[in-house]
DNA sequence: CAGACTATCTTGCCATTGACAAGATTCAAG
DNA sequence: CTTGAATCTTGTCAATGGCAAGATAGTCTG
């Protein structure tokens, strides 16, 4: 037998079909466009069975974002073994390759801040921004203004490449074209 | 008799009224936190009579999106006079002071791109932006770069800050802030 | 393996919402 | 004053979020 849930009266792993509903759901028609009743339409089940494993709205959107800043701070943690310009990099690949999640990570007011598991990965995350940062500077009195700017900058390419503004979002690179930006930015040999 | 509507059957002025709900609803819960029935409480109208004016939740987001942009480029070209580096700051000062509109403005799934007012008002805001990071590039084969660098930092700068997700948000000045990190990215003398 | 316990899911319900239709009121033009 | 248009109200319907109560299926204990 596959690993294909049978329609039993136990789903066997809603939560995890919950979610992923939503994250379908976030791409199609953004963080809040939805309805639960959809995703427990789309997962199989009746429209109260999502309540039980995330007790509302706000609920289903914590876990996204907090399966999303997991994910995050692992790429980040891998990139920066090669250096801060390859963690910038990994920032806006991993906005643009998990889309859902980013759209709900940086909204908090979607979801619980006092989730300790997203809070555990979020400060993770951030930990690796700072190092990152820290080693971009050359003058160490502007360690924390590099941080900020690199930090900064990844996250507002990524923001304005998924909404559209940048017209190169249309048919250009992401990583190439970023990959100039922190050529000008930074300069070629950090 | 004041400026203030008496209570007639004609509000005088429930586009504006509506519009100013929305902002402030926005202020509190976000740009999809509330409802069209709550606009129409705020105002004193029936649960109806703003979809006579925006037709659906989607054209007060319009609605609100283009008074942006408006405001935007206003501000934008402004500043364009003193320099790139007042027209980035101008850039983030915008959005914290103006925090409702800014975050409609860059959810296009929201509203309707269509709008010939709001198109009109976001090429004048794009036009002062690309000029300005012209003016910022040493060499002007990479001038586009600089211009996509400028852009994202100030718009990541801004989105970071709103969210909360800088450190500094907590107590910071952020013009202050945004200032040293200028300095780093692009020097001092821009 | 039997019974009790608990987690999971369903059904039923209610106030609220978005959207539309039809009617009421006011304004403006001639 | 009359007529037409703009503005706002009232009424309605399907859909939603959230809660409560009940049904089902695993799991644990002895």
């Amino acid at each position: 037998m596959g690993r294909i849930a049978e329609r039993t009266y136990h789903h066997g792993d809603l939560r995890r079909a919950v979610i992923d509903a939503a994250l379908e759901a976030i791409r199609e028609s953004g963080p809040t466009g939805w309805s639960l009743r959809e995703l427990a339409r789309r997962a199989g089940v009746s429209h109260a069975a999502p309540a039980h494993h995330f007790g509302d709205k706000a609920g289903v959107l914590t876990a996204v974002a907090a399966e999303g800043f997991a994910l995050f701070a692992d790429a980040l943690e891998e990139a920066a073994t090669e250096g801060p310009r390859e963690t910038g990099l990994a920032y806006i690949r991993f906005a643009l390759a998990h889309r859902p999640h980013f759209e709900v990570m940086f909204r908090p007011e979607l979801y619980r801040l006092d989730d300790p598991e997203l809070s555990a990965a979020r400060e993770r995350a951030g930990a690796v921004l700072a190092a990152s940062g820290d080693a971009l500077a050359t003058d160490p009195a502007r360690a924390r203004a590099a941080t900020i700017g690199a930090w900064t900058f990844a996250h507002g390419f990524a923001e304005l490449w998924l909404s559209g503004a940048l017209p190169e979002s249309a048919d250009g690179d992401p990583e190439e074209i970023a990959r100039s930006v922190i050529e000008v930015l930074f300069g070629r040999n950090r």
